[in-house]
DNA sequence: GTTCGTGCAAAAACTTTGCATTATC
DNA sequence: GATAATGCAAAGTTTTTGCACGAAC
């Protein structure tokens, strides 16, 4: 048997738990769920990747009726709503770039400079410290967005890249 | 006399030192100093607050010759790319928010979601531990942005703001 | 059957670019 | 005097919107 992840592939589970979340939240607001509401969101569901509202449109490709490109970033937009998805703003990206956030933990990033890299780390004396700088403040924190931008290990190790 | 700060002068030291700053950039690259770069730069060390390229336009509104929206978007490029501007990513915001860095220390930021005010704060734990989280990962740092959006004080205390 | 969603094309918003003229070095 | 910068308008990108038709509840 093949020991590799099959990463396009979403895990059932998962999508079950998100696809019931969209349901209840649609329905919350006298929405409906559409037959191209379920597709995106199943798409989304497969990406291991950060993605942008394009790729989403292309992961349509080889389908005969696929979504409209309106469609593709009113979903993205709900979907972001509802925290199934987190938006990110990332400097070189023109574009708005996505991640699968449902039933995933909270994370941080580093974006290599060179190769485009994302790479995810969580430090819980980094967010203990924002709660408490937060609290100094009497600010009330929704979520927060940190990003460093470098040189990641095999770009300065393998390629000996040293800026950009 | 007045005791209230006026914010729209910039500090003579702190141009004078930018503009060096900006000219040995320039002239490193075979480019030219020209009037307008001059008067674009004095118009953003002018600015107390984070800015887009719009309100730098806005600026010249009273000036009868005024340089044109590509020179301004060309320059603030320069200016960022020497190090004079630093560029902001905020979500909700539509454009690019520019922020006068020279001469200033590194700081983070708290944005609020329901007034949009830009709180600055700096915190020398969590920049420690962001230089551990690095090397702990190969990875080698060029600059971070870290920003946590929520309700901020004024809002939350004054106005009752308990979400967007 | 009513209301909401979709698809299409057009618009919007911000930024970049090509080119002839003007300024800088 | 050679080269780069400006101004203008046009084009480029990404995302949003108006509207007629079709789908969902």
């Amino acid at each position: 048997m093949p020991s590799r992840k099959i990463l396009q592939l979403p895990d059932e589970k998962t999508l079950a738990s998100a696809r019931k979340h969209f349901e209840v939240f649609l329905k919350k607001q006298e929405l409906k769920m559409t037959s191209q509401r379920v597709e995106i969101l199943q798409r989304v569901a497969g990406m291991d990747r950060h993605f942008n509202a394009d790729e989403i449109l292309e992961a349509f490709r080889r389908k005969k009726s696929k979504p409209s490109k309106a469609t593709i970033y009113r979903t993205l937009n709900l979907l972001a709503e509802c925290d199934i998805l987190e938006e990110h703003n990332i400097k070189q990206e023109s574009s708005v770039v996505y991640e699968f956030a449902w039933g995933r933990d909270h994370h941080d990033h580093m974006i290599c400079l060179s190769c485009g890299t994302i790479l995810e780390f969580v430090d819980e004396a980094i967010e203990t410290r924002q709660d408490e700088v937060c609290e100094e403040k009497g600010f009330h924190p929704t979520f927060h967005s940190q990003k460093i931008y470098g040189i990641c290990s095999v770009c300065w190790d393998e390629k000996g890249v040293r800026s950009v």
